[in-house]
DNA sequence: GAATTGGCTTGATATATGTCAAAATAGCCC
DNA sequence: GGGCTATTTTGACATATATCAAGCCAATTC
């Protein structure tokens, strides 16, 4: 696996390319270092593409677990409902990012993800998934860190709702939208936002109007340009302030 | 494996008690149907235990990842710190649970853990743990299984932080103990809370104030019994009923 | 181009929860 | 058992966010 590394490495990266090029699999394979034969395997796996347009559904709550999706291109958001009508947005997912796998523990869905611009996902076959990652130690180690990754941004999103101010969560979001942004080589400082404010406000546990009006306040102090759903950042290091004491 | 399940239960049961009284990985084995030699070879895994008393770090932030844990007796709270010094309490986890899964992404905990009473854990080295669940299939489901349910646990709480109010979230605080209390053969109306209302106040993203003035309102209703941090539910039907109107 | 629609902003007010402070209670050590 | 400390309860008051209600803006349709 070393010997691979040093031996070969302009290969091995070519190969990352092909796969990733193909199956769009960034998340699943880009990090791993795979042999030929691997690499093949791995493309053979995920090669059903399907397409959204938005407010598609992925899947909804309690539909039958088959398969993870890795986001290819676009946006979804997924959202938990409650018997008493309450829901929660618990997360906004874009490219490269892998959805589904609440899933797992029930083999059901237990939340519903709908697609908020036109987007393509991967299907990723979780049995074979499961298959395959028993014969390659470093893709079996690969999922289980974008597993323990979910529940690490999840124990993070708790932290947010159980202590932070309404500016601080924006902030915050904020925050994390521009470095998700920088991470696929998007400026950071200039956001799209996929979402309305109602549902950034169930995100963040906050009523439309608040999300609303910590927009208007980050505006009045010159951190952000708000444009309807475009903001820019002006001053992400004061942004990066905020979050502490404000 | 079905064949497996049909012909021989008893045996297989059996198994499982002594792989269980052994290891006391009641939440890693129970569930799983396994043959004389997986059950053994899972016993090997996780031979080294140790104890904890009040107070003890099972873990601490940045501690390198090497092991999760099988709570064999008496009960941890995790809980993630954040530069500013905001912390927030992410669980409460008791016997028969997995603790440190958060660690896997990035090979160094996350959060820490630390005893609320007296306790035991078994220790599951990771690397072994996937290596064994590579040869067998039913193990690695499992794990999957426990990792996803983790996440839906973790969303569940987003839930609460996000659209609950006060006496909402300390219903379900209060229901969820109850039921993992039945879980474990305990009275489910009985309940002796090993936290302080700090710490609960934490974890349901309230001040202790509030949460002491939830438990005397949901006393004077009638609902419950307090006496320091004995409580004993009056009402099940009537407490299940708090979380969706109130 | 007018009209309709849905989303967003802003203001006035209500309310749930936080904050500060004191008293009561429980647990613990000598 | 008595005194000590930490925890919990309770009260009075402050405040952040929700709620209710308009008005505004941008996009879409006719």
């Amino acid at each position: 696996m070393a010997l691979n590394d040093i031996m070969k490495p302009a290969l091995v990266a070519s190969h990352f390319r092909a796969a990733c090029s193909n199956c769009s699999l960034r998340e699943l394979c880009l990090p791993i270092d795979l042999s030929d034969d691997e690499v093949h395997r791995l493309e053979m796996l995920s090669y059903h593409k399907s397409s959204f347009s938005t407010g598609d559904y992925l899947y909804r709550p309690g539909d039958p677990f088959r398969s993870l999706y890795a986001i290819r291109s676009g946006s979804f958001k997924t959202r938990i409902l409650h018997e008493d009508g309450r829901e929660q947005v618990t997360g906004f997912l874009m490219s490269g990012e892998i959805i589904g796998l609440d899933a797992i523990s029930t083999d059901a869905h237990a939340c519903e993800a709908v697609a908020m611009e036109t987007s393509e996902v991967c299907e990723l076959p979780f049995a074979k998934l499961e298959a395959l990652s028993r014969e390659i130690p470093s893709l079996q180690r690969h999922l289980h860190k974008i597993m323990s990754r979910e529940i690490v941004r999840d124990q993070g999103i708790m932290l947010l709702l159980g202590s932070m101010r309404a500016e601080e969560r924006l902030a915050a979001f904020l925050l994390n939208l521009s470095q998700r942004n920088a991470s696929h080589g998007i400026s950071p400082t200039q956001i799209t936002l996929r979402m309305s404010r109602v549902e950034i406000g169930s995100y963040l546990g906050l009523k439309l109007e608040t999300v609303s009006r910590a927009f208007s306040h980050f505006h009045e102090d010159g951190l952000i340009r708000v444009k309807a759903r475009a903001i820019e950042i002006l001053a992400l290091p004061r942004l990066r302030e905020m979050m502490g004491k404000s």
